[in-house]
DNA sequence: TTGCCACTGATAATACATTCTCACTTCGCC
DNA sequence: GGCGAAGTGAGAATGTATTATCAGTGGCAA
């Protein structure tokens, strides 16, 4: 049977309100401002569960640990962009035109993903 | 001083054929065709030293190895596509337009990334 | 041909994100 | 309020990619 513990309900909250993906550092941080002595085991055990009953989204970078954005936050097609700065995940509106188009003959596209890197807007 | 070895040459001559990014399993793989006993960390080696000397250059995915090609292979700007099947990964020439568009207002791009998946002509 | 020292292979060690273990806590039905 | 099971925290353990160690090998200049 599934709790509610302020732990979950502290980490949820902190995937909600950051409107960006956020990594299982990231969540720890952020929800052990309410809940101080978090521990990231828990984290990760409440990102498995939320991903595996759908409600999470992994986002996954090269070269760096996955963050998770909400799977609602997720359902529209969308791209992200990358802070070299702050190292924060920013989701981005929209698809640059003719993506699969560049997919060499015979090749068939499953799935594309676009990743912007440079300076987010408030660290320029 | 750099030397010559049967072992070097058999890592750069499996880069240089393959015309696409390998990983360092592959490249062992490969190398030992022509060099038997050929040990992982050689392999390893020579990759950080060619890194290092600006003639092999970095490829990175999602949650998987980093693959390596030649640089001047990579002189050109082009992306890549991953065949779900085979896990190989290809070289795309080209690249969408508009790609930097996409950013929100007040967020400068420097680079950008573009991965094709899906199934590629050989195992289609 | 010889000798030095960079190179190599096997293996241990490291780095890291993630998962497991286990004793303790706490949620929530009764 | 009491109790059983799910949840938690700390730290150990795991998995995987990469690097270091070290004794032995071999390229190459003299």
């Amino acid at each position: 049977m599934e709790r509610s513990t302020k732990q979950r309900e502290a980490i949820r909250s902190a995937i909600g309100a950051a409107g960006r993906p956020l990594s299982p550092a990231e969540m720890l941080g952020a929800a052990r401002e309410e809940v101080p002595g978090l521990g990231q085991a828990t984290v990760y055990r409440t990102i498995r569960a939320m991903v595996e009953e759908g409600s999470l989204h992994a986002v996954e970078l090269p070269g760096e640990p996955a963050r998770y954005e909400l799977s609602e936050a997720a359902s529209s097609h969308h791209h992200h962009f990358r802070c070299d700065q702050c190292e924060r995940v920013f989701d981005i509106e929209g698809c640059p035109l003719g993506v699969e188009q560049i997919a060499p003959k015979g090749f068939q596209v499953r799935d594309h993903e676009v990743i912007l890197y440079g300076t987010c807007a408030e660290c320029a």
